[in-house]
DNA sequence: TGGAATAACCTGTATAGACAACCTCTTGCG
DNA sequence: CGCAAGAGGTTGTCTATACAGGTTATTCCA
């Protein structure tokens, strides 16, 4: 009962699609080129080309004139809204990033953590506890479910060199997020942890994570409240012609003092 | 000593975006159809449907086949990372909301104001202080200062009706947008007006908006953090072809209890 | 052997023409 | 008068073709 069929354009944009995040392509593949789509689907070359474009302007791949169409890597696609790893936040500031896993285990979902994460309650998840540092101060502590059947060797993931949410995303592009900003008063476990004076807020980043329509990750993260604050800019796209809408940028970051 | 010439779709939309921004062209006014635009600039049809697709895309303007094209009403430009209108996110819940004003007068920029303004330190700025109610519970207090050759008519405004957000969008569409977000405790004051409990860190939201290129407003945000969060969601483009890219929103939401 | 010309691809842009679907207003028929 | 048919304008899509400009590898000449 379609009443019309999805324009060609949309199809060849979808097919691409599914095989970036089925794994098919991989970040920094080659993409068929647009002559090679015009052979393989018959389509004409301008309908190759808006497919193209349009997965370009979408972040999917990047293009160079005279060499070919490739898939983005995952970096440039952790976007928009994803507040960036916390580890690439940290070298971006020429400082350095440590972490200390205090745990590391599975569990049993409790109801609240298997309804955000649609498992049954009681069911097994990884967790992961652990406390991030800037030039040995720390800065973040990371509280982190992720559902067993989507991270199979969770558990000898080495924590301390690669974060979980860069494992996470090197395992499968991540699909959707949804981030939750908070203000709380810290427990006295997290205030210690973060070295932090009694009465002083935190700032609350909850933060769950879709793959393939499933939510695979939930993560609660804390950082003080006097040193951190979390920024965006907005630009209208359209002016320049460069910079898509590249600089719509959230991130979490030390404004020190 | 232009290299290569802007490509002409490029030059149509920056043309038509200037033209909406000067506000010759107008919310709901009606775009040049591409036939038109053809006629007028000698462009092919395909060339000014790209730049009109391409503006639909970017949320300049909506089309409807058959009808026309016509400039996008602000409320879906005020869009992606922008903070809704608080007034907006109440009534949306089906609540009342209401606005106290308690200062509005013309001040001298203080150094920092000044700054952030882009004005010579001790230049007059408009300044207004309100608070916001949600069914007569207070849930924000705004600290705003806006530019005083922007807004002339800016002193005679009633706040109590049109929040300064939705004022401002009235008489220019901002074109940029800069947030910071922090966990701070309240100052004695704040905290009163918000009828908050003592040692109640607030979610403290600080916006810059520009329109020219120019800052014109600087708006301190404080909200109860025990009732408030600020949400985000995002979901990649591209999948389904409607929906654009209209999920992606920022709202401050009251999560009550 | 070194280096320049060349061929073979690739993307980026632009055009002209075509057909379909949609909307609105007018026209004309019953 | 009411309603159906049609005309004309508008967007949406698709094709075939063309030229410009960038990149890479090969070929060929000095």
């Amino acid at each position: 009962m379609t009443s019309t069929p999805k324009p060609r354009y949309q199809q060849l944009k979808e097919q691409i699609i599914s095989r970036i995040s089925s794994g098919d392509l991989r970040p920094l593949d080659r993409v068929p080129s647009e002559h090679e789509l015009v052979g393989s689907t018959g389509v004409s070359r301008m309908t190759a080309n808006r497919a193209l474009r349009e997965l370009t302007d979408e972040g999917y791949v990047e293009r160079v004139a005279g060499v070919g169409t490739f898939v983005a890597d995952l970096k440039a696609a952790s976007h928009l809204l994803e507040v960036r790893n916390i580890a690439d936040e940290i070298q971006m500031r020429g400082h350095d990033h440590r972490a200390t896993v205090i745990d590391l285990e599975v569990r049993r979902a409790v109801p609240d953590i298997a309804d955000l994460l649609h498992v049954r309650p009681g069911s097994k998840v990884n967790h992961v506890f652990l406390v991030h540092f800037e030039n040995d101060i720390p800065i973040q502590v990371e509280d982190r479910y992720v559902t067993a059947n989507f991270a199979k060797d969770f558990l000898t993931q080495d924590f301390q060199i690669v974060t979980p949410s860069a494992y996470l995303s090197m395992i499968a592009p991540l699909q959707e997020a949804e981030h939750v900003v908070r203000a709380k008063l810290p427990g006295s476990r997290i205030r210690r942890l973060l070295t932090m004076k009694a009465m002083e807020p935190c700032l609350v980043v909850t933060r769950r994570t879709w793959v393939n329509a499933r939510p695979v990750s939930f993560a609660r993260l804390f950082h003080p409240g006097n040193r951190f604050e979390l920024a965006g800019r907005y630009r209208p796209p359209g002016m320049s012609r460069s910079d898509p809408q590249g600089s719509n940028i959230v991130e979490l970051r030390n404004f020190d003092r």
